[in-house]
DNA sequence: ACACTAAACTAACACTTGTTAGTTTGTTGC
DNA sequence: GCAACAAACTAACAAGTGTTAGTTTAGTGT
């Protein structure tokens, strides 16, 4: 339980193969060679593949979660709100690229987690519309479609992960006050 | 030459087999079976695998090439031609939902065609890209990073096929106004 | 009736998959 | 020097993979 250091080393190699081809293009014998051992020797830290896709997962569907529960129990306005959703979005992206594109894309290979990760993301969606509905009660927002402002918010947030690996020029702040400035005010001039 | 029906048959189920799972996660003989055949009787009408997944994306990507090209030519100002090319997006992935899909997530398991669809993605980009331009130094468009403009608009309409199937109550005119108020004037009141 | 053809079938192939069992290696604490 | 242990190894497995070869079936035009 101390040193799990070679498990976390497995998980976040295993999480770069599986940015590039996706979970199920990527063996356990392609996992090895890219540890630099034999694929039976994996099992020494990890009890299967499915493991993996879970740890990988499943965290970062929970710090997804606890993010947004403290801000939405925030007593910020309602674009503010909006504004640190980017914010966190851009951070948990940052810190884990590769694990944010297993989380999109590979999500539905997760099998025994797969109810209680669905769980989790419905609960963020529901957060994340009420702060959406409740800006446009406050007059915050502009009168449109709820459901289509989320969507297209979250659409931009969830690609970060192609995005930021090719732009490190912008630290993280900066990228997310661009991202704010773009999604909230818009582009006309 | 004339009948394709059946050929054509293949590659719709097979999108659709794709948008769920993956193009590496389908095997042949589950494709068979959602067509009530055995695996060996695909190969009567389809090359190979690849082939289907080739058929797939090429097709669209060149739909996407021709598009652009005919907005960026025509004599619209710029903030008309980017709600032009939200249109085409929607139109497009209307009628061809799990094949955009295949386009967005499997791409990279395209083995001969990989580089032609990467020629023919960024000179998409590039393009859009010039139309963003274009309209900053016309001063339609705010002075914002135009990449960043770019990822955003691109994140959302990439991912229209994520939602247009939740949606079918609107329609695809209604979905476009509505995206292009969102990502042109912005959500800010 | 007969040849043709589209489209299904059975059987099998060579290879790859995730995983297990049992063994060897090298380091650490006594 | 030896016990203990983590972490690698070899060898093998049963099941699943894409694909091929050759055959059967049923419908069509002559």
């Amino acid at each position: 339980m101390k040193t799990e250091t070679r498990k976390e080393e497995i998980i976040k190699t295993a999480a770069t193969l599986f940015k590039e081809k996706g979970y199920s293009a990527v063996t356990m014998r392609d996992l090895a060679t890219a540890m630099g051992m034999k694929a039976a020797s994996l099992y020494n830290h990890i009890s299967s593949k499915q493991e993996i896709l879970k740890e990988i997962i499943i965290s970062l569907a929970e710090e997804f979660t606890e993010g947004i529960e403290v801000i939405y129990n925030s007593n910020s306005n309602s674009l503010d709100k909006l504004s640190q959703i980017i914010a966190l979005h851009v951070k948990i992206t940052t810190n884990n690229t590769s694990g944010m594109a297993s989380l999109n894309n590979d999500w539905m290979h997760l099998e025994d987690q797969l109810a209680y990760y669905l769980k989790l993301r419905n609960n963020y969606e529901a957060i994340f519309l009420s702060i959406i509905k409740e800006g446009i009660s406050a007059s915050e927002i502009k009168n449109l479609n709820p459901e289509t402002i989320m969507f297209s918010m979250l659409s931009t947030l969830r690609s970060l992960f192609l995005w930021i690996p090719k732009k490190e020029a912008l630290n993280a702040n900066d990228l997310a006050n661009n991202l704010s400035a773009i999604l909230i005010q818009g582009i006309n001039k």
